[in-house]
DNA sequence: TGTACATCAGTGAACGCGCGTTCACTGATGTAC
DNA sequence: TGTACATCAGTGAACGCGCGTTCACTGATGTAC
């Protein structure tokens, strides 16, 4: 026969800020089991792609089991999810020093967008293959997919915060659809940069250098801000 | 024993373009099953995706047999290669004809680069699908993925071509590299718009009439095309 | 402080599903002489 | 014109592989009294 109070567990020493998409573990041991797992998966991702990273696998480099993976998570979408969450959670907090207009003080705007352009480029580098399983994954997955946007979503309402304090530098006719816009064009031009490998143009491949510079000459000129000024 | 010569077989009545990437049938009937698993294939791909299309499904679409199937095709691979190459050779056609300067005579730059954008989306709209497809098994596949490039450089040479026998209006420094650029911008917003079956900014969704017109002033801008001559 | 009990956590062999692929066979088409 | 023969084409039941998932069991942690 069940008590009718169940006894609290004691709280979990949260490491990890909560993930919304997993439940949460009760006890700190399991706490570890979910990160070495997070942890492995993402690593085993980056070395060679989602595609080619089994459960057991993932268990293996993570020193846990398939139970035990199947504790923490429901299913593999369920760990995607939990990756996602967390690896959109980590750019964040860069957007947010990023966009903070007390950082940028007065500096032209033309300098903050090459900014902008040249950590967007830098994290595409840097986590190609992260990006790759997470758009793989949304083709199939609404959840994946819907936290993409909303990331967009909040990428590109910060942006705005910060670029629209200097409206009047922008020539384009609604301003708020053209950050928004192109922000998009410049994610766009590196999700092909990640499914083709490399951007060619013009004949020749470009290096990142030359990418952030023609991603900043396009999205200035879009926007029609005056750079003689 | 078998004969030294052997016999030759008749010449295929080749309805279609031979597909380089399928082995030639050898009769009339095989050239049939040939072409009606191709669109059977298109036809489901289209309705729900490459992910729900299985071949049993595919060949009782087309009214042949698995063992039919493989006899056309080496494996499933081969299959969306060859989908991949029809399907990029009846886009070149209509390339062909919007890149011929014959047909714009006289008209502004501007008007034309509204009309190819206009094309751009229409075809992503309407082949939204089949470019999804295509997306999800270039990840996967490294012929489907080349395949894709020399599309893309294909048109990006066309529309090179038309352009730039107006060079004089191009501001950009480099116009070679900026056109090119400037459609695989063009190409990446689409590509979002797939995967995330709707294009949102500035807090709102972005209808066809709207896309075209932000492409194209994105495009003209960034080549620096002085409109008001 | 100690013991019983409940829940949480972890283990890994075994299962099973789905889908691509094979294969033994039948039928059709075309050639040789 | 006819017959034997070779090759091409098509059939569909059965196979099998890979990978995600389950499950019966053991061990660890914490609570109650």
């Amino acid at each position: 026969m069940p008590r009718s109070q169940p006894p609290q567990p004691p709280q979990p020493p949260a490491r990890t800020t909560a993930l919304a998409s997993v439940q949460a573990p009760k006890q700190a041991r399991s706490e570890q089991t979910l990160l070495r797992l997070l942890d492995a998966a993402e690593a085993l991702i980056q070395e060679k792609g989602l595609a080619d990273v089994s459960i057991p696998e993932i268990v293996r480099r993570a020193g846990s089991s398939v139970g035990g993976f199947y504790a923490r998570f429901r299913d593999k979408d369920e760990l995607l999810r939990a990756l996602e969450e967390r690896f959109f959670r980590r750019l964040d907090e860069r957007v947010e020093e990023l966009a903070d207009p007390a950082y940028w003080g007065r500096a032209g705007t033309a300098a903050i967008v090459a900014s902008c352009m040249h950590e967007l480029v830098a994290t595409y580098r840097a986590e190609n293959n992260m990006i790759n399983a997470f758009l793989l994954r949304a083709a199939r997955d609404v959840e994946i997919r819907d936290e993409g946007m909303r990331f967009r979503q909040r990428v590109s309402a910060r942006i705005s915060d910060l670029l629209l304090t200097r409206r009047g530098e922008i020539g384009h006719p609604d301003p708020a659809v053209a950050i928004d816009l192109g922000i998009q064009l410049a994610f766009g031009l590196m999700l092909q940069n990640v499914i083709f490998g490399e951007l060619r143009a013009g004949s020749r491949v470009l290096g990142d250098a030359a990418i952030e510079v023609e991603l900043t000459r396009n999205f200035i000129a879009y926007l029609g801000i005056d750079v003689s000024r």
